[in-house]
DNA sequence: TGGTGCATTTCGCCC
DNA sequence: GGGCGAAGTGCACCA
């Protein structure tokens, strides 16, 4: 991996175009290709291009200048994408062997870990809820997490970590498409989140769709 | 801003719990305080933590400590987070000034630059299409876009640069809060996108909302 | 390989 | 300052 500290302005044109005048930055170039160029604020990247591009250097006057452009592949709905940077002084160079992290870091906290212990744990939901199934399909894309109220009539449950207004979209949503189908017709949605924003609780409330706040150290003991 | 290569693990403890196995990184540490951990691949990240935080720094026996610990607030909704650092052997260590721009980087090809194009070329959407308003309010958030087809009826346009299921749920939110209203009874809905996917424009299509796709060049000339 | 949706999202805008 | 939605989103999973 290469860092390099360096004097440089910065133009990009590809999906949207920017433009960066001349400052001290630094400039990431990983052996994969991606480039990413930081300033001192952040940990978002200033500038940045994917590991599918094309280096060259061009020695100019009086600067020196790293052009990074897309391949053209076979695929040829893809945007042309070009980052140049022109450096006009190398504060520090380092060039050293980086590993790659094969194994995919362990995880855990995100809301596919929510909809396992909620499976496992229905009655977090309301008294008598009961497992059915995860990941189940309607048509409309999959429901997380299928139960069964007390009734014994079915619950479509979208499980989020943050609930906005989208997440009463999806559920009204999965609600239509599985009403059509036998044993459905009178199936209910539920909001599972650690945090409900409170327009998205005004909606739910306007469109029938509960809502239940899950604990905030729910997986914590 | 400090630049280290370093063999290290990793621990992470807040919003989520990630491990990472002794392996050679890049830790960047900003002047602000952001803290970001690469390897040699991508462009995200694979641990980092925002700028509140203090560091502590621990001479262990074989190992030096970094630790990065949320700054207890006054807010108290916020999780309390932890990254360690620890590091058995450094490879190279930078340190030096870099510059924060300040000024906002010029951007382009946004979706609020395509809405503003829309606006000044409705007939885009449509023959005999007219502009009447951009960010109207609805009670249900503002339409991007509210126009007029031929025969007068409003329109409400959501504009996407990549238009996927949501974009057309958004748009049936709007239309019902809006056809309460008077004048808006026979209100329809255009996704105006560059990019329809293909299940977006099964669920339009369904939904009776229209679908319009921008030329990829739409700016350019 | 493309479609789809999550993210320790982050970031910016508007109320 | 909180809520809300876009992002040059990136990324992983699944068909």
């Amino acid at each position: 991996m290469k860092l390099t500290v360096a004097r440089c302005s910065v133009t990009y044109t590809g999906r949207g175009d920017t433009m960066l005048p001349e400052a001290v930055r630094v400039i990431i170039v990983k052996s994969d290709g991606a480039v990413s160029i930081h300033h001192d604020q952040g940990n978002k990247p200033l500038n940045y291009m994917g590991k599918d591009n094309v280096f060259t250097e061009v020695e100019g006057e009086d600067a020196l200048y790293w052009n990074f452009d897309t391949k053209i592949k076979s695929d040829r709905t893809r945007v042309t994408e070009n980052l140049q940077i022109r450096i006009t002084e190398v504060l520090s160079e380092v060039d050293l062997p980086v590993d790659v992290d094969n194994s995919a870091l362990l995880r855990d906290g995100t809301e596919h870990q929510l909809q396992a212990w909620l499976a496992e744990n229905p009655e977090a939901l309301g008294e008598g809820f009961t497992f059915v199934q995860r990941e189940y399909p309607t048509g409309a894309g999959p429901v997380d997490l299928l139960v069964q109220d007390a009734n014994g009539t079915p619950v479509v449950v979208e499980v989020k970590r943050v609930a906005m207004l989208g997440a009463v979209d999806q559920a009204t949503r999965y609600i239509s498409a599985l009403q059509e189908f036998e044993g459905f017709e009178d199936a209910t949605a539920i909001v599972a989140a650690l945090d409900i924003r409170p327009n998205t609780q005004k909606l739910a409330d306007k469109r029938g769709v509960r809502t239940v706040t899950l604990p905030k150290y729910w997986n914590k003991k």
